[in-house]
RNA sequence: CGGGGCGUAGCUCAGCUUGGUAGAGCGCUCGGUUUGGGACCGAGAGGCCGCAGGUUCGAAUCCUGUCGCCCCGACCA
């Protein structure tokens, strides 16, 4: 690309003094107040010259990477028929999510929230031999979706612009490398952004791959939870795991006893009440890690039935509703509403337990039967309810708690399910030691879809023996827009943007201090000088603007190097300004040139 | 969808309690003085006080409704 130099006194842009009442985040805040922003409604954003030179930059970076192994562009429209999501059920999937319109016939047209129907489509009709594989296929282009409540800029927008790249492939092991072939170069286009990212495990349940991997900017305003351990395991916390420990021997534990605990509907109150009237004999006092909570939730399924389902944990734990949602997907899972309770008059809130003296009160019994419980209701254990672990459980009876109650002997689950809270100090499971949790920002993802989308919509290749086989398919994203504003929001002080110069929207600021018109002729050489040697300048030639002005919003704007020609430049010197430390030294104007080289 | 807050000039806000015909700072235009940290003087332009009803001689202000926006939560391939 041929270097430019644009002059502040033409550049289309406006330096709002003062934050913008509606923007929360530092990064909304900065992109509205330096003018590389505007909003336009809510999620939805127009970009000014300034925010589209660093879009660009960004996107030439993405490019570059993914060219590098073959990938090629096309670019497919935002705007898109019915037919194709009708096909995979995401027309109706997406719900509200969805952006849909009707042309003058009344024919049903969304707005695209993301295109693997119309790659494979496109891939199906033109290929149709393995020979034409592996194939990698990207865009960057604009999505849209109804977010219920876009927030934080450009964070979490209506419409965003995102790279979408589709594998195809017609073994596993081919999209093993296609997928591994992305997911180098993800990280090769983060490590030249300067982004700090973690690789986790995520969820791939819902979508039907087997395979998906999450890349996370660590960051506070982020709306993931991962969960890290020092030995280098990384995951979302819907995907982590807890192993459940060894079985124990059942022999020589004491019978279970059922004792009063009046007052107790709470594993607080529980606690309390067990250590001042069934305090152990052999010493450690009770805590919530031995009782064991049931916790009653109602799963939707797709076709509407509602199902009840007990989970038990340790007391120590609660549930976390997004691990719930994957865990349980695609059902809804809610708690139970008191419609549900009264439907089982036999559950006693506060008390509920798996054990009765008769008969199973929940899942299945130890002896195998009888074949149904009382309730009927399914019965799942966290992990740590293993078989031969006591605890303290309510007795389905008021003011009544069962003590040493047998897992694999008074009770037996129908299931297991990893639903319980994940919190600082859990073991990793991959045995790299206690994790600790942390927020990130989702700001790329692969993922193996395998044959889901393929199979939906017919895309199959002959293969060396002449045989019709169904492709294997990735999808990986990157969110342009999104990086942008998480670099923004990494690269900031309490002055402005700081942008790291990979991205920066120019190479480099030159301010003009003073009036002289001497000193404006020699700034105006120096700036042709500079984007003659390849730079891209941006240039404060405005006459009539006082220095602290033109300082402050260089601070604002953020280009990382600033070149101040002021008093010293009839002498040939001017200062070079590092916008990261603030740091300031003079510079002769022969040695610019490599002194910006230093620097950069 | 639940909770909270806010709609007055391009931006940030005051005025509303107690009704009387629209304000400040910044930005913008013109003239002049300034020019190394957000200068100053003078003269201007700019508002359907979100919208619709109502009360009243009179509504930015009181009442009702409605729309929109922001934040928190729920949701989020």
């Amino acid at each position: 690309m041929e270097a430019v130099s644009t002059r502040l006194s033409q550049l289309f842009v406006r330096t709002l003094r003062e934050d913008p009442v509606d923007a929360e985040v530092a990064s909304h805040r900065l992109l509205v107040r330096a003018g590389y922003i505007r909003r336009q409604a809510p999620g939805v954003f127009a970009w000014l010259p300034l925010g589209l030179r660093v879009r660009r930059k960004i996107e030439a970076i993405i490019r570059d990477e993914l060219e590098s192994f073959g990938a090629q562009e096309v670019l497919f429209p935002g705007l898109l028929p019915r037919e194709p999501y009708e096909v995979t059920n995401r027309w109706t999937e997406y719900g509200d999510g969805l952006f849909r319109l009707k042309d003058r016939k009344g024919a049903d047209y969304l707005l695209a929230p993301t295109h693997e129907e119309v790659f494979t489509l496109l891939v199906k009709d033109l290929y149709s031999s393995y020979k034409d594989l592996p194939l990698s296929l990207y865009q960057i282009q604009d999505k849209y979706r109804d977010e219920a409540r876009p927030r934080a800029g450009l964070l979490r927008g209506r419409e965003f612009s995102m790279k979408d790249s589709y594998s195809f492939d017609y073994t596993d092991a081919g999209l093993e490398v296609s997928y591994q072939q992305h997911r180098d170069a993800y990280e090769r286009i983060f490590q030249r952004l300067g982004l700090d990212y973690v690789i986790v495990k995520a969820d791939a349940g819902a979508m039907g791959g087997s395979r998906s991997e999450e890349f996370l900017h660590p960051t506070p305003v982020g709306e993931d939870t991962f969960v890290r351990s020092a030995g280098g395991y990384a995951a979302n916390v819907e995907a982590f795991t807890t192993d459940a420990p060894a079985p124990r021997s059942l022999d020589g534990l004491s019978p279970a006893e059922v004792l009063d605990t009046p007052d107790t509907p709470t594993i607080a109150t529980l606690v309390d009440v067990a250590n001042q009237k069934h305090a152990r004999a052999d010493g450690p006092e009770w805590t919530a890690a031995d009782t064991l909570k049931c916790i009653v939730l109602a799963l939707t399924a797709l076709d509407g039935t509602r199902e009840l389902v007990v989970v038990a944990l340790p007391g120590d734990r609660d549930i976390d509703m997004k691990r719930a949602e994957v865990a349980f997907a695609p059902a809804e899972v809610e708690a139970a509403n008191e419609a549900d309770f009264a439907k089982h008059p036999e559950l006693v809130k506060g008390y509920i337990g798996p054990w009765t003296a008769d008969r199973a009160m929940l899942g299945g019994s130890a002896e195998g039967e009888p074949a149904r419980s009382i309730t009927g209701i399914r019965l799942l254990l966290d992990p740590r309810v293993s078989e031969g672990t006591a605890w303290v459980t309510g007795a389905n009876e008021h003011g009544k708690h069962v003590f040493g109650l047998v897992a694999g002997r008074d009770f037996v689950g129908d299931g297991e399910v990893q639903i319980g809270s994940v919190v600082a100090g859990d073991p990793a499971p991959d045995g790299s030691g206690p994790v600790e949790l942390a927020r990130g920002m989702e700001i790329g993802h692969v993922f193996q879809l395998g044959r889901k989308y393929a199979e939906a919509l017919g895309l199959k290749v002959l293969d060396e023996n002449g045989k019709l086989v169904t492709v294997t398919m990735g999808s990986y994203g990157i969110g342009v827009t999104r990086i942008l504003a998480v670099i923004a929001e990494s690269n900031n002080d309490g002055k402005g943007l700081i942008w790291p110069k990979n991205v920066s929207p120019f190479d480099v600021h030159v301010v003009v201090a003073g009036k002289d018109a001497a000193v404006m002729e020699i700034a105006e050489s120096l700036v042709g000088n500079l984007e003659a040697g390849g730079l891209d300048v941006l240039f404060d030639d405005r006459p009539k603007v006082s220095p602290g002005v033109k300082f402050g919003d260089a601070e604002l704007l953020g280009v990382p190097l600033i070149v101040i020609v002021g008093r010293d430049a009839p002498e040939g010197r001017v200062e070079l300004w590092n916008r990261a430390t603030g740091e300031r030294t003079s510079v002769s104007i022969d040695e610019l040139g490599s002194a910006l080289a230093a620097q950069a």
